[in-house]
DNA sequence: ATATTTTATTATGCATGCATAGTAAAATAA
DNA sequence: TTATTTTACTATGCATGCATAATAAAATAT
């Protein structure tokens, strides 16, 4: 399929995983960014929220309005952070635990599915184009960054 | 990076790719989707809309509420087609066509230089496992047709 | 110790994706 | 021809991403 460019590539694959995802999570009443978070968070002990973010790839006002209403949903409870009083740490109701789990599976099953169909050196390659897209894209900001405090 | 899903891996790219398509388009007062629709409407006969959506990767109903605030931007107009009354015809103004030289430069670009980035294998293997995804959504997708039609 | 800067979080608004529902016209069936 | 189904939109609402702005607390500078 390399009559599409690398762009809408990503863009429309990516679009299919998220339908899925969210298809998947929809079954369960939730939703995908629901879904990535409750992985995201230590059962036992909680997360901080600063720690949620980085590992999911969000930002912290996406992660916020996700918490809100995962919150609303019994999933989380928001409990102040003793360590920092500007934070808080996101802990899982039970409810909150159950609904990890299923999550978890079809994240799981999904990644090791595509693994299983691929070669390695078919993998590999997929993940040397990504680095190199942003690779590109890092650059730009850099230079970008540069020439706006010149 | 192997050290990341491949879901994680699409959706951190895409993202990049997107907020960068973004950034590029504000420059010009404009969207990435505008963007993208301004380069797949035909300059000199304009496009049946549904032409449109396919091309892109695009819904309908995202293609008709982008087309809608393009019109209102003065880059396109809406045409009765004269072969079906139901349709419309997506033309490019004077306007339109000047700014859809500048997407597609930005488009053409960031594709040419990841091409040029990469070995034909890795390129080849990222398409690879492109196509397994895409295959694998397929797939699911009509097990579950079937298993409603039941 | 006080003033300034950085960080964590929330609130909002816009862009865009999907889902659903409604309307009008074309295509098809009877 | 008339009735039914399909197709091409359009309108809306929700989910989620980014940007910006506001607030409070921590960290740093003086």
């Amino acid at each position: 399929m390399k009559d599409i460019t690398i762009d809408y590539a990503l863009r429309a694959t990516w679009q299919a995983v998220a339908k899925m995802y969210n298809e998947e999570a929809g079954k369960e009443d939730s939703t995908m960014a629901t879904g990535f978070t409750l992985l995201s968070i230590d059962p036992e002990k909680g997360s901080p929220s600063t720690a949620l973010g980085p590992k999911m790839g969000m930002e912290g006002t996406s992660l916020s309005r996700t918490l809100k209403s995962m919150e609303e949903k019994g999933l989380i409870i928001r409990k102040p952070n003793p360590k920092d009083g500007r934070g808080v740490l996101i802990c899982l109701t039970d409810f909150g635990k159950e609904k990890r789990d299923y999550s978890k599976e079809v994240v799981l099953k999904f990644n090791e599915t595509i693994r299983d169909h691929v070669t390695d050196s078919d993998l590999q390659g997929f993940y040397n184009v990504i680095d190199v897209i942003n690779e590109f894209i890092s650059e730009k900001k850099i230079y970008k960054e540069n020439v706006s405090k010149k």
